[in-house]
DNA sequence: GGTCAGTCCGTGGTCTGACCAGTATAACTT
DNA sequence: AAGTTATACTGGTCAGACCACGGACTGACC
């Protein structure tokens, strides 16, 4: 009756390692899904064949993973996979490397470029439309800043959502808080930069329109184009700004 | 004196979680660093103004995540953030999505297609030194099922260190168990095919000479093709098994 | 009859204090 | 001097109690 855990486990794991793994391979074997509410504290304590601190301490770490919805009064609820754990986890691996934000965007270009390409096999019609949408609200949004860019990030979203692959499609959401920081760090450079939201229409829309074709070698090419783009503006404009001090060091 | 953990954080979040966040901040902002050893759990406790229990819940979540590594009788020390962490939780959020397995290689050939641009410009000699030198185990293990998997492993790997970009190599560090797993469930079909193997070689060969000529497009086209003409195999493989007993169903 | 307030119960949240179990060091014995 | 034991310090576990929040039920009031 009791023992549920460690029957099917090492015996070398203690305690609330053993049942973090047991409900992890729970959920890996889709024996718990989202929405599923686990039994009261004291209930799975006695089931488990363990004290309640312990159990706590495991369902405490299934929710700091974010597997798990704890809500005070109500009870535990098992929830449904979130990138935003892996951009987390991310963000650790990646804090002690140095020029993180820099180097994040050769794992968006990374992603993007593949994601394109598969785009331009696999998206549906409506994947299609949507990111024409996204292109319009970004033309609407070209004073606005702080329009701007979440409609630039809804495109670029869009498109690798049209890949229908859910590996690009999490590691991108992973990736894109971390996006997001480097994105309003170099939005201060480039602000209102009148070059550079003349170009971004356009070659958005260059883009848009290779994939419309379902031509991958040249969407790929119009996507690195774009990217080279703006980092060479981005470049360019760091200069202007510190060439007048150049001297100093 | 006390509480430390509620002076820095909302007062919305209860107990562990408060505790949780003020370490992973430290660890994030580098004021802890891996193999610095934790104060005993019940002076942390009274330092931070909660029970042992709370303080425990939050440690565990931690170590859990890979970023405390505690041991019974000796202390809590900080660990080193490690890509087995990312994997998980990729594994996690990629569970109830379908044909994960097919699908990581979207992500692997995302990956590597980008860092292999990047190598062409920033390999170092040691770099292509070293890729050379998996492509020579790789020659040399060719008769050995056991010894090949590793060895291809270990040649894509080394480009994806020489595109020196610490996000690709997480990312692709993260995707390598799930790659493995496909990895072996797609040797069951193409298990010594001589056709696949006499290829083999060639391909990685190609692949390495446009890499050392730092020509990225011939060497993501290379890449491209070997990705290709191994899918290719595979699946003439599967037909040819299944062919004749297509009329079963 | 409908609406609102109060009460009660079940839930997670926290605490205290104790004891068990490894680890390392210091003291003791040989 | 070397080995062995004793001790203190560490995390691991437990039991029981109490608090805080949420929801449902019940009652009174409109």
């Amino acid at each position: 009756m009791l023992d549920i855990v460690r029957s099917n486990n090492d015996e070398t794991q203690s305690g609330a390692a053993r049942v973090f793994t047991f409900f992890r391979d729970r959920l890996l074997a889709g024996e718990l899904r989202a929405g599923d509410r686990l039994l009261p504290e004291r209930e799975l304590a006695l089931a488990l064949g363990v004290s309640r601190p312990v159990l706590r301490e495991a369902l405490r770490s299934l929710a700091m993973l974010g597997l798990l919805d704890i809500q005070h009064g109500r009870g535990a609820f098992v929830r449904a996979a979130d990138a935003s754990v892996l951009g987390q986890a991310l963000t650790l691996c990646l804090a002690p490397e140095p020029n993180i934000l820099d180097d994040v965007l050769q794992a968006r270009i990374a992603i993007e470029c593949q994601a394109i390409r598969l785009a331009c096999e696999r998206a549906s019609e409506r994947d299609l439309q949507a990111i024409a949408g996204t292109l319009d609200t970004l033309v609407d949004s070209l004073d606005d800043p702080e329009r701007g860019g979440p409609a630039d990030y809804a495109f670029h979203s869009a498109i690798v959502r049209a890949s229908n692959s859910g590996s690009l499609m999490k590691i991108y959401e992973a990736i894109s808080p971390l996006l997001m920081q480097s994105h309003v760090e170099r939005r201060r450079d480039t602000f209102r930069e009148p070059a550079i939201t003349t170009h971004l229409v356009d070659a958005h829309r260059e883009v848009f329109l290779s994939l419309a074709r379902r031509d991958p070698d040249a969407a790929e090419r119009r996507l690195r184009e774009h990217f080279l783009i703006g980092d060479d503006l981005r470049r360019k404009n760091l200069i202007s700004t510190y060439q007048p001090k150049e001297q100093h060091s």
